[in-house]
DNA sequence: CGCAAGGTTGACTGCAGTCAATAACCGTGG
DNA sequence: CCACGGTTATTGACTGCAGTCAACCTTGCG
C-alpha cells in the first residue's frame, strides 16, 4: 500500500537491519543463491550487479532482471527461490534470515510497509517488462533498457548521461527477449542515430535523452519525480487519449 | 514470505473482510477502476471475469492480466491504479477501502501475511508471463494460455478438461503479445493436432493434457499440488539440467 | 604477443505481422 | 421462429523484422 507512518516500539528500517549484519562478497559468475534452493535468506546488495535468471525446460536461459546496489532480494518467494542470482561484477552483500525478517515485520508496521514496497516495486518492474516484451520492437527494447539503466544512476534532468553497463550482450539479449545479434544491431542503429555512444563495451553515453525516450516508446520522461528510490514506474498519467470502447471491449481509435 | 500462523486479537481473513461488504456488479465493457485514477479502493471479485490493461502512449492496448472469481485487486499499487479493470462478463464484486485495509493489516499479522501472499502471487504470475513473452513461440503462448486457464478450473489430474474462456481473441492477443490473426492460426494448429477443440467460440476442451503441456514448453505438470487457490507457479524444481556456466556468465549446454 | 572470450557484421530464412476477403456467431426485430 | 446486420473470428497472400548460421573483429588477460 502507500504511506504508512506508524511506528511500533523502536523503528528499524530494512536497510539498517542488513547493515547490522556481516558483509559477504562474491565474484563474477558466482551465485548468491540458486533457483530451486529452499528460500531461507534475504539479501541486500551493497555494491555490484547481479543477473537474475531461470533455466527453462529446454535449456534456455531467461534473465528476469538485474539487481543493483541498494536492492533487496529474496522477500517475495514462496518456499523456494524462483531464480538464480549470479554476480556480474564483484558483489558485496549481506544476508538476513527470512524467518527472522518475517517475525520482525509482524511486529513493526514500518518494516512491514517497507517490505511491501519492495515487492510492489518488483511487481511494477515486472509489469513494465511484460509490456516491453509484448509490445516493443527490438530497437525500442534496447533503447528502453539503456534509458532505464541510465536513469537509475542520474535523474532525468541532464541532457547527457554517462554510465557503466557491466552485463554482457548476452545478458541483455536474454533479458530483452532478443538474440545477441539483434541487440548488437539495435545498438549500432542507436549509435548511428547519435542517440548513444560507447567507450569500450561497457561504458555508455546517452545523448539527447528526450529523443531516446521517444524512440523507446516511453511517455514524456521529464516529469522527474522525487529522487527517492528507483521509481520509473509512473506511466499511469491522466491519459487523455482519443479512444472509446464499446460494450464488448473492442477498442476504437476515434482519430 | 511464507507460512505465518500467528494471530492477533480476532483473526480476520481477507475473504471475510470483503464478504462483510455490499456487493456491486457491472456489465461487459464497464470498468471497476481506471488506469491513472487515485487508488483508493481494493476489490474482491465474487463472480465473473475482468481484463486488466493499460493503454500505451501510441494508443496500443496491453492486457497485463485477467481477474477471476476469488481474486483480489488493488493491493499493490502506489498511489494510482496502474491499469484499468474492465468487465469481460457480468461481474459481482465488493470494495474495501485501501486505507482501512492497510490499517487492519498493520494490526493483524495473519491479514498482513495474506496480503503479502496475494502480491507475491501476482509477482510470480508476472514473471511467468515475462518468460512466456520473451521466450515462447506463438503456438506455445496460446497453448500455455489455454492450459493455465483450464488448470485454474480443475486440477491437472483429469485427462480432459472442459471450460469457458469468455475473453475475446483480441483480449488473448493483447495479453500474449500477438495479433488476433496469429492467435487464430495457433488455435487452428492446436485443433488440427487434436490437442484442443471448441464448441462455439468460448467453450474449450483440452484433450491430452500432458502433450499439450509439453507442446506449451511447460515442465512436467502432473506434480499436482493441493487443490488450494491457483498455484501453477512451482516451476522451480530441483532442475538437474546438463549445463554449466563459466566465470563470465555464458551458458554452455554440456549435452 | 597470442589466444580465447566476447562482440559485430553480413547473408539468408522463417515466423509472425499486415492487409484483405470470407465465414461464423449473436442479438434484435419482424 | 427465422431473417438480418453488426461484431467477432478465421483463412489466405504477402511482407518484413528478428532469428540463424557463419565469418570476422576487438579486447583483455596470461
Amino acid at each position: 500500500m502507500s504511506f504508512s507512518v506508524a511506528t511500533t516500539g523502536r523503528m528499524e528500517s530494512l536497510a539498517e537491519l542488513f547493515t547490522s549484519r556481516a558483509t559477504d562478497s562474491c565474484h563474477p559468475g558466482q551465485a548468491i543463491f540458486w533457483e530451486g534452493d529452499p528460500a531461507t535468506g534475504t539479501f541486500r546488495i551493497h555494491e555490484g550487479v547481479l543477473r537474475l535468471y531461470r533455466i527453462l525446460p529446454d535449456g534456455c536461459r531467461a534473465v528476469t532482471g538485474f539487481a543493483f546496489a541498494g536492492d533487496v532480494l529474496g522477500i517475495a518467494f514462496h518456499d523456494r527461490y524462483s531464480y538464480t542470482a549470479e554476480a556480474v561484477t564483484n558483489v558485496r552483500y549481506s544476508r538476513f534470515s527470512r524467518e527472522r525478517l518475517r517475525k520482525l515485520a509482524s511486529e513493526s508496521p514500518a518494516l512491514q510497509h517497507e517490505l511491501f514496497e519492495v515487492v510492489a516495486d518488483e511487481l511494477s518492474a515486472a509489469q513494465e517488462q511484460m509490456i516491453l516484451l509484448g509490445q516493443k520492437s527490438s530497437e525500442e527494447r534496447v533503447a528502453s533498457f539503456l534509458l532505464k539503466n541510465g536513469l537509475r544512476v542520474y535523474g532525468s534532468d541532464k541532457k547527457t548521461i554517462d554510465f557503466e553497463l557491466p552485463m554482457t550482450r548476452l545478458d541483455m539479449a536474454d533479458y530483452l527477449g532478443l538474440t545477441i545479434e539483434t541487440v548488437c544491431r539495435s545498438l549500432t542503429k542507436l549509435k548511428q542515430a547519435k542517440l548513444v555512444s560507447f567507450r569500450g563495451r561497457h561504458r555508455v553515453t546517452l545523448h539527447k535523452l528526450a529523443e531516446l525516450a521517444r524512440f523507446a516508446g516511453e511517455e514524456e520522461l521529464e516529469i522527474l519525480r522525487d529522487p527517492d528510490h528507483h521509481d520509473p514506474v509512473v506511466r499511469s498519467e491522466p491519459m487523455p487519449l482519443p479512444f472509446q470502447n464499446d460494450k464488448s471491449g473492442r477498442m476504437h481509435l476515434v482519430i
